[in-house]
DNA sequence: CAGTGGTCTAGACCACTAC
DNA sequence: TAGTGGTCTAGACCACTGA
């Protein structure tokens, strides 16, 4: 294996080709260890920079990862969380367990969640064009990180109107059984309909810090409003949500029938 | 704007996060030219290298975009296309228009596709399986290329088992009015249900090169699943679809009710 | 202690753009 | 022609791991 000076592709596109080459094919399973920065120097006969930026590609691509002092490896497929509208289904008829929860335990998984905030605050933008409100209008937000295992796998931000709050076991750290949907249900209303949107992004430095990212993987915004009615007025949301997911470790399910 | 030697974060860390803190607050907005390479070093006091990781580590988090010879500009939204649930219910009712073209159309912006391959291969494992076939069984392709104005926009592979598609238009480049769905159901196949399925990652370096992707892009990948019945026979997948589609200009919607 | 990843410095060349 | 991004070379230091 030698650099091609004549190929079009930079030496270290060429490395890390070639490395990515050797993942797909299996001659490097995930968990084994890259050859060396040094061995990669030594192999391509490059300056060890040009071997660096070689792994840098790969690592930006989600195919390895470093480990100060160890080596660094090739990534090892993370074990998925559904997410979806099957789970719905199941939650309000099995009940007791909010959506997620049922979800996650139904794998065999520890779960905790994190409260991180409960406030009153300014809504934002798109929060407010929901709820049709003024932007800014004030709103009580449950700010929340939610762990599975060891491991921080979601920020989630549930924004409510005052008045829908008020009195209930919203306003506190502990929701109850059957998680925030239950409570709203007690409260009369009476939920309809689930709307969510997805978009991914790469994470800023703060989502990075506070999900523990890794280089090079993707994160899901997942939006979702629920609708509902109360005493028989017109439906409308009750609930925005927002969530900030690591893409390497969910997937997103919706099954929905054809129409007519 | 100085280098602080204390801080914990790298002195490129440090660079790119100022960059990031003037990109946010609006001082340089989507479509400005980032200071110049030999700009930072003269600013920030630092080698010329380390400026270049700065603004690398904005391109990888998918904020600015360098041109060469012209320089690095703070990256501009681009219009997202809605992909979901939504579209085929709107799509049925009016009939005539393939689901993804009637989605575009309604955005008002030109459309095209390209046919990439028309052929039989060996089922890949999740296709043989949703299908409930031997692994590697043939089944018919359909890949193709969509481009909405002058962006390659989707890679979409179809696949169908060899008895569906004998003697139907979708063996053809041009399927005809209404798309592929129209014409399985003059087939006789009733489309009864659609499962989607998302998972988000950074692209392959082909994929790269087919969808003209710049770096700090993520990619997402759309399973569809087209449940059928046909004469009365059990439901049974009819078509399953694989889409690869550049992150950042596509959300994906889906509407379901509450159960009960 | 040797080996590893991570970062920085200093200097060079090339391809491309805009004037 | 001057300025820009993009890549490479050569050499250095530090933090961390594991024997």
């Amino acid at each position: 294996m030698h650099i091609d000076p004549t190929d079009s592709r930079s030496p270290s596109r060429q490395i890390a080709d070639d490395l990515r080459a050797q993942i797909t094919a299996g001659v490097l399973a995930p968990g084994d260890q890259l050859p060396s920065e040094r061995q990669l120097v030594e192999t391509y006969g490059t300056a060890a920079q040009t071997a660096r930026k070689a792994i840098s590609l790969l690592k930006s691509d989600g195919l390895a990862e470093g480990e100060r002092g160890r080596g660094v490896f090739v990534k090892r497929p993370k074990p998925m969380v559904r997410v979806g509208s099957d789970r719905y289904a199941r939650h309000l008829r099995t009940g007791g367990q909010a959506p997620f929860q049922a979800e996650v335990e139904s794998m065999g998984l520890e779960w905790r969640q994190e409260i991180l905030e409960l406030a009153e605050v300014p809504a934002p933008d798109w929060v407010a064009q929901w709820f049709e409100i003024p932007a800014g209008s004030r709103v009580f937000v449950r700010r929340r990180r939610t762990w599975i295992e060891t491991m921080p796998t979601q920020l989630a931000d549930s924004y409510y109107e005052l008045d829908t709050v008020a009195g209930t076991r919203l306003l506190e750290e502990h929701t109850g059984p059957g998680g925030g949907y239950a409570r709203l249900e007690e409260a009369g209303f009476k939920l309809t309909r689930f709307r969510e949107e997805l978009e991914t992004a790469m994470p800023t430095p703060s989502e990075v810090k506070a999900l523990q990212l890794r280089p090079g993987v993707p994160v899901v915004h997942l939006h979702r409003i629920a609708f509902s009615t109360k005493e028989g007025d017109a439906e409308r949301p009750v609930e925005v949500f927002e969530a900030v997911m690591a893409g390497d470790s969910h997937k997103f399910a919706y099954e929905f029938p054809a129409p007519e």
